[in-house]
DNA sequence: ACGATTTGACCTTC
DNA sequence: GAAGGTCAAATCGT
């Protein structure tokens, strides 16, 4: 979908409107399943109000997305939708590359905070590789915190220059769910090994095909993943992201929007044996078009969280019922 | 041998 | 001074 709303270089033109259309349509046939179920089923009915919910805001997104400049909507990016955290008060200030002294690194302003699940459950200690090759440099432990964070930099800040980084944090709730903050672009040349499935997708018909299948790997795959308490999307295990103006670096550049990966073990995961040619699996800030999509994305992800169904455990649906309560009255608020 | 990770120290900001 | 971010020596894995 990300690659429909693409467009060229990100503006949002033509298929935007088809894909309002097509939101549309999946809002009213919510509002009638919403009816059919009558009062019988309160998860059920939760679950139509949220998915409404979502579909409304993706409509809002497309449209701003469409018929604003990218200023306003990546300020909501970074104010609301993705950082529930404040931002980090030393990144303000661009600087060079490398410093001599021990002065402490100013990260470039550009600031994505997703969720990612982990690959096994949350055996794993990492979460999916999402792309990129990453070299750990520093763990913190950090206050209120049950688990460190660990702190990344691409392998090839000093072959390349590549200022990106990324830090990772386990969720305190559930040990399966990591907070991951990227910071800064890659410059550097990872080329993908493969682009991989639907090359194209023309229109929002295909984008809803693809959304099905993504909700079909997501509730096979994994285990089923609340929408966050704060407001945060629950990342979920398909690729939503979208490739970038041609312009671009090549490691942010190509993918194709929503691969669905198969399997829980291997989604996200460079088929290449070398760390140094993953795939750009997904990339968590871009340029222009991004901008829009990524907030799309998250509502999808969402969208695709909330919709999975509850694990067994019946306290996991009572602890959803109240989280999605706060989240979809921020959403208008 | 080389690259990645660990970990304590150092630095900056608040 | 506390907390968070980074450095770099030591260590580990290949």
């Amino acid at each position: 979908m990300a690659r429909s709303m693409e467009s060229g270089d990100g503006s949002n033109g033509g298929s935007g409107g088809l894909m309002v259309t097509e939101l549309s349509h999946i809002k009213e046939l919510v509002r009638q399943l919403e009816a059919h179920l009558g009062g019988s089923d309160e998860f059920c009915r939760h679950l139509t109000t949220e998915i409404f919910s979502l579909t409304e805001r993706s409509i809002g997104i497309i449209t701003a997305a469409s018929s604003s400049s990218g200023l306003d909507a990546r300020k909501r990016e970074y104010a609301g939708l993705a950082s529930p955290f404040p931002a980090t008060p030393t990144s303000d200030v661009a600087d060079g590359p490398f410093r001599s002294t021990k002065k402490r690194k100013v990260m470039e302003k550009r600031k994505q905070q997703v969720r990612v699940s982990s690959p096994r459950g949350g055996a794993g200690e990492n979460p999916v590789d999402d792309g990129h090759s990453w070299r750990k440099y520093g763990q913190k432990e950090i206050l209120g915190a049950k688990h460190p964070r660990g702190y990344y930099r691409c392998t090839h800040r000093h072959s390349q220059g590549c200022l990106a980084t990324k830090q990772v944090q386990r969720t305190d709730e559930d040990p399966a769910l990591f907070d991951v903050i990227y910071h800064g672009d890659h410059t550097c040349v990872q080329r993908p090994a493969v682009a991989a499935a639907p090359e194209h997708n023309p229109d929002a018909n295909s984008f809803l095909q693809s959304l099905t299948a993504g909700l079909t790997v997501k509730t096979e795959g994994l285990p089923a993943l609340a929408a966050d308490p704060r407001g945060w999307s629950a990342t979920a295990p398909f690729y939503l992201s979208t490739p970038t103006p041609a312009s671009g670096c090549p490691a942010t550049a190509e993918r194709s929007p929503y691969s669905a990966p198969s399997t829980s073990e291997n989604w996200g995961v460079s088929p290449a044996t070398s760390d140094s040619n993953h795939v750009a699996s997904y990339l968590p800030f871009e340029d222009a078009g991004w901008r829009g999509q990524n907030e799309l994305q998250e509502v999808v992800s969402a969208l695709v969280a909330a919709s999975a169904p509850p694990a067994p455990a019946v306290d996991g649906l009572d602890e959803l019922l109240d989280i999605d309560d706060v989240d979809i009255a921020s959403f208008f608020a």
